[in-house]
DNA sequence: TAGCGCTAGTCTCTTTTTGAGACCAATCAC
DNA sequence: GTGATTGGTCTCAAAAAGAGACTAGCGCTA
């Protein structure tokens, strides 16, 4: 069980110690942390659209490492957003999936990714602005 | 410059590398890594309600670090989204409020905040789950 | 008037997380 | 038999995050 350090959770952390505004700020963490890796919304845009292969997945985000896209496929498909199927082929191949909890999670998600898309320049522009104003 | 290693951004990095499918892929990246970071979606869900001052964010969410705070609102100020007065009382007072560019992204992000709340059931049923078939 | 707390941070040090890259066993084409 | 492909794991170095001390100017108070 000490198997995989990298996996071991938090100490199902701060049990919503917030105190105050509360509201929804615990429940939002514990789902929001796990999707807001680096790579989580990557992956759960490529599967929204088709299921892919380990390897598949790892050309499609280049920039990934082994280690973290293993890490961050076990993550989704433990929070439930994907499903992970291996096929005994002679080189067992191993295929992920999005499962009806992944597709309601990215229907929203996907609206903040569109928003990214449509919105990329003003945010550039910003920053442009204030790393400008930063010289003073 | 060199002031803050922190805040020294990475190489503007890998150039929208992705070969296939990149269909608003670097964008995106661009956009939501920074939104992504583990307390964005907090500060921001808090600034969304009322402009809030510095001590005040930091008792609101009291697990976070000054440092980290600090940061995250230096972070999501050069993006756009929040703005920062400083007042001269005597003191000298802080305070941050959100911008039309803030709010705009959190329209649609707060939609996904919304289905954490409602979804944290299954996603810890699913997460128990998944805990259980590996102790095979 | 010395001591304390408040403000918003910064600085340093330690721990955690991430990334780069080697390695694995089986199987296939050459 | 050499080399490539499959989906990983392992180790080690680098980067990021967390903990906590420290700052400066002002107000309060004993």
């Amino acid at each position: 069980m000490i198997a995989n350090p990298d996996r071991a959770q938090k100490p199902i952390g701060k049990p919503c110690d917030t105190p105050g505004r509360d509201a929804g700020n615990c429940p939002v963490r514990d789902v929001i942390d796990r999707i807001a890796g680096k790579w989580s919304t990557l992956i759960l845009e490529a599967l929204a659209k088709r299921p892919y292969r380990f390897g598949e997945l790892r050309r499609l985000v280049p920039d990934i490492s082994q280690r973290m896209l293993t890490q961050t496929l076990r993550d989704l498909q433990r929070d439930g957003y994907i499903d992970r199927e291996v096929f005994p082929t002679k080189p067992p191949s191993v295929e992920y999936r999005m499962t009806d909890l992944g597709r309601s999670l990215f229907e929203p998600l996907s609206k903040v990714l569109q928003w990214a898309g449509d919105n990329h320049a003003l945010v550039r522009a910003a920053r442009e602005k204030y790393d400008q104003s930063e010289l003073a």
